[in-house]
RNA sequence: GCCGAGGUGGCGAAAUUGGUAGACGCACCAGCCUUAGGAGCUGGCGGGAUCAAACCCAUGGAGGUUCAAGUCCUCUCCUCGGCACCA
């Protein structure tokens, strides 16, 4: 009789023993270095006051069973946890609940650890980190001393975000467009001084080595967002009357010649240098007050109409061709990007060229288009392209060549040298369709087009001019025809919408969205009115005309410095002393860590200045040079700076003497797999950058730290909201683990979907994975050891099969972070197993480990009561016998004109010639073959024939 | 607007190099078992048509390539994520 699965005993019984026989210590000794290393990391958790809910154990559970499975196939793992205790949220609930944040931090991690620990992880303990430990943070703020002794953490003043809410500065990075990404505040624009770190010195490399790292794409994607490099050059226009220059920033330089104005940001320290000649003076200080007052939404709201004011009396020089250009201050330039200032080009900038429409400003075009690759011997020549629209129903009229020579195509035709394109497209219009009657609207400027013409067999070049037309009325006239040209083509009217789908011509198409959509050409093209440089493709011109212009070319990047300093209590404080001799003197190493002193009050001040200002003690010292009185700096660095170093840390999280020991960051560095969700920019761009300024300084081995990142999709709760107190759909952990076990929420959370997905949590659908973990159990009663099996059944070949290949994939699915499938193939396995009488015992063993990364517990109890006394854990993986993984017998499918029509099972091995004859012979198919001649018949090795008839 | 990831049953989802679409699970339906409920077991479960079978349709939509398309190509619509007046 089989005993009753209990999960509750069996999960508590061997989490103890797991513990008591130290399971999951790291190996730290050196001859264990032999062994190749996996170093499986997640993103530790900010031990919140709400405790665990089930989204949270999701990465966990999948870095478990990754690393599991790694130990089990010969890998020394380091898979550790830790706390990230520092920053506001702590702070905001200790103020709430009136404790010292210290000691909420101990209760919610004892909390945090009590949960994971319920879902039998094997975290090495002996490790763990908490980046509010003076023994922790002491080298959080070593790396910002050694920031500050190479120049990259520096003192600013510039304006800050500022969160009237949070009380404290914040970095781009912290906001949520223009609101505070915590706490929802729009955040103002504060001068006050701050430690900045230089961040944008490691843009380039940032952006670079994300090329060599197994990342979701979407990830490295935001992160080159996010640093926004940009390629231009630097410009100067000569200010007449002034001495100095204004510098613009552009990506376009090849369009120097169509710069018809400049515009500057109105918050651009240049204007009042220019006050004197302003004669409209009044007006300008009025915009940008108005500027002030608008908030960043309300300045960069879609479909927001551009604003700005001429700077009445001053005028740049264009530098290439001396023209005298206005300047304008408008809020679409910002101040805080490039120089802060443009030239404007309307005539391929659709920004620019929106605001010409409205101040009335020239339009000069100086690229023009060139659609289609350029070929040999081409044939010149010129050539019209004629839109006409139908108010009446939204259509476009158009020719239907068919599908040989082009499908759709609005009117077109060749131009005689002389002859006007209006007259000519008129003409054509005529001709090609019959319509008499049509108003012109607009045209445009001339388009290069190489393309081939396949029916006269010439390779051409032409310049088309597009000209765009309103259909006046429904009279046609009769269309003349060659004989040989009747029927081959029809007149369609085409739907705006259909557009996009039938225009397949490069050069109709981009006529359509010059005259039509009213897009401003922004494309490759070759030059024009742009002196010495016309004919030359843009491409070149670029390089040509900024030296020409006397300019040099230059990367700019969106990124900013990171603003590091944080007017708030519970944070690492910045190892810095102000010495009115000295100024800046950074505390000495030894006297590090710089500790966080209790206060009475650690509410902030509210005058911008942290809590720690109030604490005299603390804040007097004397300076490490002169020893004449300093105060501290009492500003505190953002929860960011702990956890951009952490996963160093707990290689050698004791070592009193370095941040890590490198001898042991080399062995165990990098991460192998860094498993979390969110933080795509923010937390991995600092870990980034800090690591590699570690690296530079010689303080680590390797350049990136992450190798590869396993993104997690969020568990949202069951009504498709974020799991979140405040929604009141919070399913607790501890809750699932009672009523199904840990091992059932294990696999439950890995059957719910791919990894990457966010899913939504259904208690309901647990009952599944429960099912699948009982029939585990109830199969163990079928198992028969060697001798028993003597008596019962020969071997199930099958079976075998199935076992192989089973084992086969979970591996491969294990190593690609495909759990859901992995599963999937568990529970195939499973179901048949269960229908067999006796399962042999070694099957079962090799199934049992398989199963044990994803089910620890019941796979030890299982083990044991097979005889076992090791913990399965230390068992090696299984091993698939590649002779078994494939049946004896092959199905084949077999179709008929691309339809399937009937499978049959056959021996392998089979001679093509063989498996053809015999699905000839099927009766299904002859059915469809019969008395019909048979053009093919085509064998896919081991898979289908595919018969053509 | 730009970039990225997607769109397959009632639901979560599977599907080597193009090669039997919907594996596995949830829910649901029927039967067995049970005093009953639940659990368990057996079978069914994309849509249409039909007594039933043959058959027809079907992977957001439209075209295309191919003996063969969820998978490749062109266009288009929608959803999610990132950036967004970044010159």
């Amino acid at each position: 009789m089989t005993k009753e699965y209990d999960h509750k005993k069996i999960e508590q019984k061997w989490r103890r023993e797991w513990e008591k026989h130290e399971l999951y210590k790291t190996p730290a000794s050196p001859e264990d270095h032999g062994k190749p290393k996996c170093y499986v990391l997640d993103m530790f958790p900010f031990p919140s006051g709400e405790g665990l809910h089930v989204g949270h154990p999701k990465g966990y559970i999948a870095s478990d069973i990754y690393s599991r499975f790694k130990k089990m196939n010969g890998f020394n793992i380091l898979h550790p946890m830790g706390w990230d205790a520092f920053g506001l949220p702590a702070e905001q609930y200790a103020i709430k609940n009136k404790i010292h944040p210290r000691i909420a931090v101990e209760k919610n991690i004892a909390r945090f650890k009590e949960q994971l620990s319920l879902i039998g992880f094997n975290y090495d303990w002996d490790r763990e980190i908490n980046t509010t430990d003076t023994r922790y943070y002491k080298w959080t703020q070593w790396i910002f001393l050694k920031l500050l002794e190479k120049g990259l953490a520096y003192e600013s003043f510039e304006p800050v975000n500022w969160c009237p809410s949070c009380q404290t500065g914040l970095a781009n990075e912290d906001l949520d467009g223009t609101r505070c990404e915590r706490c929802g505040t729009e955040v103002e624009k504060r001068p006050m001084r701050q430690w900045v770190l230089k961040i944008t010195d490691y843009a380039d490399r940032l952006i670079a080595d994300l090329d060599d790292l197994n990342w979701p794409e979407h990830v490295k994607e935001a992160q080159r967002n996010w640093i926004g490099r940009s390629e231009g050059a630097l410009i100067s226009f000569q200010l007449i009357g002034f001495s100095f220059q204004l510098d613009v920033f552009t990506t376009r330089p090849d369009t120097l010649f169509g710069a018809t104005y400049c515009v500057v940001a109105p918050e651009h320290e240049l204007i009042d240098k220019l006050k004197s000649k302003i004669s409209n003076w009044d007006e300008v200080l009025t915009y940008r007050e108005d500027m002030k007052k608008k908030t960043e939404i309300e300045r960069t709201a879609e479909g927001m109409e551009k604003t700005g004011v001429k700077l009445v009396g001053v005028t740049a020089i264009n530098p290439v061709n001396n023209e005298k250009l206005p300047i304008f201050i408008a809020d679409y330039v910002l101040a805080h990007y490039g120089t802060g200032a443009i030239m404007a080009v309307p005539a391929h900038d659709s920004r620019d060229h929106e605001f010409a429409k409205k101040f009335d400003l020239p339009i000069r075009a100086v690229i023009e288009p060139v659609t289609g690759e350029k070929r040999e011997n081409e044939e010149f020549r010129k050539s019209i392209v004629a839109i006409v629209h139908n108010k009446k129903d939204d259509t476009f009229l158009s020719i239907n060549w068919g599908d040989k020579l082009g499908g759709n195509l609005f009117v077109g035709g060749g131009r005689e040298n002389d002859e006007d394109p209006l007259a000519c497209a008129g003409r054509e219009i005529g001709e090609e369709t019959g319509y008499k009657n049509v108003s012109f609207i607009s045209q445009t400027e001339s388009i290069h087009h190489h393309y081939r013409a396949h029916s006269k067999g010439v390779n051409r070049e032409i310049e088309a001019v597009g000209l765009y037309f309103e259909l006046d009325d429904n009279e046609q006239i009769p269309i003349k025809r060659e004989e040989d040209e009747k029927g081959k083509f029809t007149v369609e009217w085409i739907a705006r919408s259909e557009v996009g789908n039938k225009i397949k011509d490069e050069l109709h198409a981009l006529a359509f969205d010059l005259l039509v959509n009213g897009s401003v050409y922004s494309g490759a093209g070759i030059m024009i009115n742009s002196g010495k440089f016309d004919g030359m493709t843009n491409d070149e011109a670029k390089k040509d005309i900024t030296e020409f212009a006397g300019g040099q070319l230059k990367t700019t990047y969106k990124l900013r410095d990171w603003v590091f300093s944080r007017q708030r209590y519970w944070g690492e404080p910045i190892p810095v002393i102000h010495c009115e001799r000295c100024g800046t003197v950074p505390v000495p190493e030894k006297d590090l860590p710089v500790k966080l002193p209790d206060v009475d009050s650690y509410e902030p001040t509210g005058t911008g200045e942290s809590p720690l200002a109030n604490i005299r003690d603390w804040v007097n010292v004397k300076c490490p040079k002169c020893h004449g009185d300093a105060k501290r700096e009492t500003n505190t660095m953002p929860n960011w700076a702990g956890s951009s170093w952490y996963y160093l840390r707990y290689i050698d999280p004791r070592n009193q003497n370095a941040l890590v020991d490198k001898e042991k960051e080399k062995y165990w560095s990098p991460v192998d797999v860094y498993v979390g969700g969110d933080h795509a920019t923010r937390h991995l761009i600092y870990a980034r950058f800090w690591h590699k300024f570690l690296f530079d300084i010689g303080a680590v081995n390797y350049s990136e730290p992450f190798k590869r990142l396993e993104f997690l999709g969020v568990i949202l709760a069951e009504d498709g909201r974020k799991m979140s107190k405040r929604w009141g759909n919070v399913v607790n952990p501890d809750d699932i683990v009672e009523l199904y076990g840990a091992d059932t929420l294990r696999v439950y959370e890995m059957f719910m979907g791919p990894f990457e997905n966010a899913s939504a949590w259904k208690t309901e659908s647990i009952i599944g994975s429960r099912r699948f973990v009982e029939k585990i159990w109830r199969i163990f009663s079928k198992v028969k050891s060697e001798n028993e099996k003597l008596k019962t059944t020969i071997q199930n070949e099958k079976l075998t099969t199935l076992y192989n290949q089973t084992l086969k994939k979970i591996s491969e699915n294990i190593e690609d972070f495909k759990f859901n499938t992995a599963i999937s193939a568990m529970m195939i396995l499973a179901n048949e197993l269960e229908k067999e009488e006796s399962i042999d015992q070694e099957m079962f063993e090799g199934f049992l480990k398989i199963f044990a990364p994803f089910a620890p517990h019941i796979a030890d109890e299982l083990w044991h009561d097979m005889g076992h006394d090791s913990f399965i854990y230390n068992e090696p993986w299984p091993e698939y016998d590649a002779l078994k993984i494939q049946d004896e017998m092959m199905i084949i499918a077999v179709q008929v004109n691309g339809k399937l029509r009937a499978t049959f099972e056959i021996a392998r091995g089979t001679e093509e010639e063989e498996v053809k004859k015999q699905a000839l012979l099927i009766p299904e198919v002859l059915k469809w073959t019969d008395d019909k001649k048979m053009k093919k018949v085509i064998y896919v090795k081991e898979k289908l024939v595919s018969i053509v008839i």
